[in-house]
DNA sequence: CTTGACAGGTGTACGGCGTACACCTACCGT
DNA sequence: ACGGTAGGTGTACGCCGTACACCTGTCAAG
């Protein structure tokens, strides 16, 4: 009785909103947390109920991630490709630090979901619109590799474990070294330690990640700028 | 009695002999089938018997990207930065593609072997010695990403699931999309079989992976030199 | 030579996982 | 009124990592 008016109380249960509650799970207690019974615990269902709505657990985790990268900015037709796609990158880096799992799952899974898919088509989009050749759109691709959504695999990642274990306290960016390791690798504490972002007047010490991304990219952004101009001066030097 | 035989018969049990077996293991059968039952049957063994060499599952896998990295080319204290870094990079994806289970055991784990780090603080010396300032190499380590460790997250990689599902077959590199996904993607079906490496003359058509870490590797050098005359340049100008 | 500590392999067991399969039940179109 | 079906349930299986008690062979100290 009791249970039947409980069974009436929550909203049924459908495909949607299981993966909303899938990814706010993972958002808040990690992806490693995201089991098919806690997730059904958490959507007051016994686990086989999942079942009727997703076909296993690896599909649930693709539609997750297609959820994630349906968040990125669409292209802006008109705009200037470099702008463009530093924008878009950027949106990408935003989508995914709202959800620290997805990076990990992205690499995990076997990647083809139909928004990646869609996403990767309206970059290169971009990249022929701008005037790109086939040819020089496919290098630019794996040149970005997996900046272009926006993550790039730090390699000291404070973030990354977030994608794990759950919500970081926000936490001083990458604090000095423990000083026996300090000791063993001096290079390390060394650049550690020094990462002023400007010429000079940073207040903040540490690392700052999105400044580092943002470096990264525009340092193959530029590269890639000095490639289709000389692509371009070649093809009208031949003409 | 036969019991004993076989006891005495095979060597005893030792961490070495533990972590070649689990790197073979996950060299040939992919990381997902490297569990402790897997393991220790292969050795002949009961599970357990692994616990007396290795404190857990974890430390095991961390014993093992330690071993890949031991692999890397040690640098070349003379040499020019560039070409020095070029050749490591290249070795480490050597050493990454004997045991494809490797990125994907990196990216899941803490990230903070002692090999891992004698590596990457090897690298920074190398910069340091070739004339960077604390600040630019720190940048430059991110930019580099995980490429320096010798792979990129290729978006669309052949050999990434090797690392799952054991030995891939040679595969043709990355053949045609699909008809219907073609038609669905078409900037990306275009950039799909439009790949050759040179101005003309490659036979083969499709996606050569290594060409393409070269190709951003390079992208990636070439800027970060730009990037370190310029700074050398303006200090110069300040003097 | 005895003894007792200890290193190293064994057996059993627990809790968690994904999910196959049989079931039950409420609703809906005929 | 009734049969089909969509959707939630319960049980069970085979994996996983690993805690814990146990046994056994080796070897040093008495």
């Amino acid at each position: 009785m009791a249970e039947q008016a409980e069974t009436l109380r929550r909203a049924p249960l459908s495909r949607d909103r299981i993966l909303r509650a899938a990814v706010a799970l993972a958002d808040a207690a990690g992806i490693e947390s995201l089991s098919m019974r806690n997730l059904a615990q958490e959507l007051g269902v016994v686990p086989m109920a999942l079942y009727k709505h997703v076909a296993n657990k690896d599909e649930l985790l693709d539609a997750m991630i297609d959820l994630v990268v349906g968040e990125i900015d669409p292209p802006t037709p008109g705009a200037d490709w470099k702008q463009d796609l530093r924008r878009r990158v950027l949106s990408a880096r935003q989508a995914l630090r709202r959800h620290p799992w997805a990076p990990l799952a992205i690499e995990t899974r076997n990647m083809a979901t139909p928004a990646l898919l869609a996403y990767l088509d309206s970059v290169v989009g971009t990249l022929r619109a701008g005037g790109f050749s086939a040819n020089l759109a496919h290098h630019v691709m794996h040149a970005m590799g997996s900046r272009i959504l926006g993550f790039s695999q730090e390699l000291f990642d404070t973030a990354r474990d977030a994608g794990r274990s759950g919500r970081t306290t926000p936490a001083p960016p990458t604090a000095a070294l423990p000083p026996e390791v300090a000791a063993r690798f001096p290079h390390l504490a060394e650049i550690a330690t020094a990462a002023s972002h400007d010429d000079a007047s940073v207040v903040g010490q540490g690392c700052d990640d999105q400044f580092e991304f943002e470096f990264a990219l525009d340092l193959l952004l530029d590269g890639i700028e000095r490639l289709q101009q000389q692509a371009w001066t070649s093809a009208r030097r031949t003409r």
